[in-house]
DNA sequence: CTTCGACCTGTCACTACTGACATGTCGAAA
DNA sequence: TTTCGACATGTCAGTAGTGACAGGTCGAAG
């Protein structure tokens, strides 16, 4: 029994628990799954998740359930580890992004000049307008009924489906506005 | 001459460089604008301005323009500096936000009961929707012609305006769906 | 029967960031 | 003239995250 759990808060501990719940896995395992669901939400290093493993297995959250060839060791998410997950779910208040490098530089696009801070925008609402048409293109790949994971992860495809066409048109509104300060100067 | 400058792609260095182009300024100062106005966009702690504006200065890109009472040394942006924030904002692309820790709780709704699910994603549009109050009433607080971090501040503060729009409505549609799969398995 | 790619775990040094602690000084109001 | 709040700098231990290094094994195709 560890008297200390781990700092509240930390998603990677949730992400690999919420992996866990769709079947026991190695950490070789869950690396995939990282790669190939969270990636763009969540991601995790090797080095990271191993060390995860270990220290959720310390605190009883999940446990070695068996034992492969090369060493495998397959985690399985405990009762004590379901009840955390749920109780990050419903009861901890998510926390909001709190950095933005995009916008970061717009606060400094006044250090260059009009034209490039133009530029800049209009990159912005290319490369928006790139991610929707991958993403797009991903929506009609995804079998609407393979996995559960499917089920909630066409909310997360929705929701940068959303966000990239926002960025495409603050992007194109903000180059606008640029465009705009500069003629009231002249 | 300190032979290795410091990674690149680092943002606390381009934030501190941006600040103290208008103007030099202390740690002090500089805490102050970043509560301010960076708070949402990338904030600082004391101690890790602190220590950035220490590298900063060994590595040439500021300097100690003046020293005050209490200690206070006031820091100036050299031609260094000011030449390695423009090639920040114009020619190193910016890197995409990769973690969201309410998208990731997204991924992992299934675990929890399907009403949960959708209390959830209505707290998430009732977050928005207050954000997005907040934000307008700061749109009209904030002085039109007011120093040049609040020109290229309004796109920013447009940004975060849609942002919440985008939130609310995806988390409305999104808490919808969940109560059309609910029906279409009962 | 070899060999090679996929499988599999682990460690290390380093950077970024956080919150707390430590330590003082100046100036104005009481 | 005291005292207190704002000014001001710094350090430290700890967590999170990254990329590289290191080492080893199984299974199938040639």
């Amino acid at each position: 029994m560890s008297m200390m759990n781990y700092a509240a808060g930390v998603s990677l501990k949730h992400a690999t628990l919420g992996l866990l719940t769709y079947g026991p896995a190695s950490g070789y395992d869950l690396l995939q799954k990282f790669r190939e669901s969270l990636a763009n939400v969540w991601p995790a290093t090797q080095s990271q998740l191993y060390g995860e493993l270990g220290k959720l297995a310390a605190a009883g959250l999940v446990t070695v359930a068996a034992e492969g060839p090369r060493g495998r060791k397959e985690y399985a998410i405990t009762p004590e580890g379901s009840a955390e997950l749920r109780h990050w779910l419903g009861e901890v208040p998510p926390a909001p992004n709190r950095r933005s490098e995009m916008l970061l530089r717009v606060f400094f696009l006044g250090m260059l000049t009009p034209e490039q801070a133009r530029e800049y925008l209009d990159d912005r609402a290319t490369v928006a307008a790139e991610l929707q048409a991958e993403l797009r293109e991903l929506a009609t790949t995804v079998d609407p009924d393979s996995g559960p994971l499917a089920v909630y992860g066409r909310l997360a495809l929705e929701w940068a489906l959303r966000f990239s066409v926002m960025q495409e048109e603050w992007a194109t509104w903000a180059a606008d506005e640029v465009r705009r300060a500069q003629e009231g100067v002249e």
